[in-house]
DNA sequence: AGGTTGATCTAC
DNA sequence: TAGATCAACCTG
């Protein structure tokens, strides 16, 4: 079943948690997604939202289950699913999946985006429409859920320590082994 | 450890 | 406007 929006609406942590496991579905691909990060509005100085409305971050400030999709060093996209309630700036970013109907592995927001055929072209698109381009179905199963510090975002400073990166302990294709706590 | 490049920022 | 800097990554 395709996520409704009272699914978005709530945290970006329970949300980031609660997508470990789902389906997501663009075009004819479809994948299972084994790890998140949760992207907590203004305050979080690891969020976009940090930098208030500009043309690059407006979707993330629009209502629960848009999708956000933005260009990082120039070459890779990133996949985010807007949450909470509108204007508040949480984002969960999808960063790793499994595919379904083949073998590719999607370990990393880059490749996942790549393999997907997600572009900016979605960026600001309705996730829980009936005929969404990008689709995000329940989990099946019950995964094993771990978490450690959000990566790359070593400019956060305490912020950048906090466990709010989430994965499925047992899935192969998590894009970077849990690295111990000091890091920087 | 370094390449890579579009978007954004800063200084004319 | 042009030039510098930045960035939630990827590959070796």
């Amino acid at each position: 079943m395709i996520l409704p929006r009272s699914f978005y609406a709530r945290d970006a942590l329970v949300v980031a948690r609660a997508l470990i496991g789902a389906r997501i579905v663009c075009g004819d691909r479809i994948a299972r997604i084994v790890e998140t990060e949760a992207y907590r509005g203004p305050k979080d100085l690891a969020c976009h939202a940090r930098f208030g409305e500009t043309p690059r971050t407006k979707p993330i400030f629009g209502p629960p289950g848009t999708g956000y999709v933005f260009l990082v060093y120039g070459m890779h996209e990133c996949f985010n699913v807007v949450c909470k309630a509108e204007g508040s700036g949480h984002a969960v970013l999808i960063r790793a999946a499994e595919a379904i109907d083949c073998d590719a592995r999607l370990d990393g927001p880059g490749k996942l985006t790549r393999e997907l055929a997600i572009t900016r072209a979605h960026n600001g698109c309705i996730l829980h429409a009936k005929d969404a381009e990008i689709k995000l179905l329940s989990r099946v199963g019950r995964p094993k859920i771990a978490t450690s510090a959000r990566v790359g975002v070593g400019y956060a400073c305490e912020w950048a320590d906090l466990p709010w990166r989430f994965f499925d302990s047992e899935s192969y294709a998590v894009s970077r082994p849990p690295k111990s706590a000091i890091g920087r």
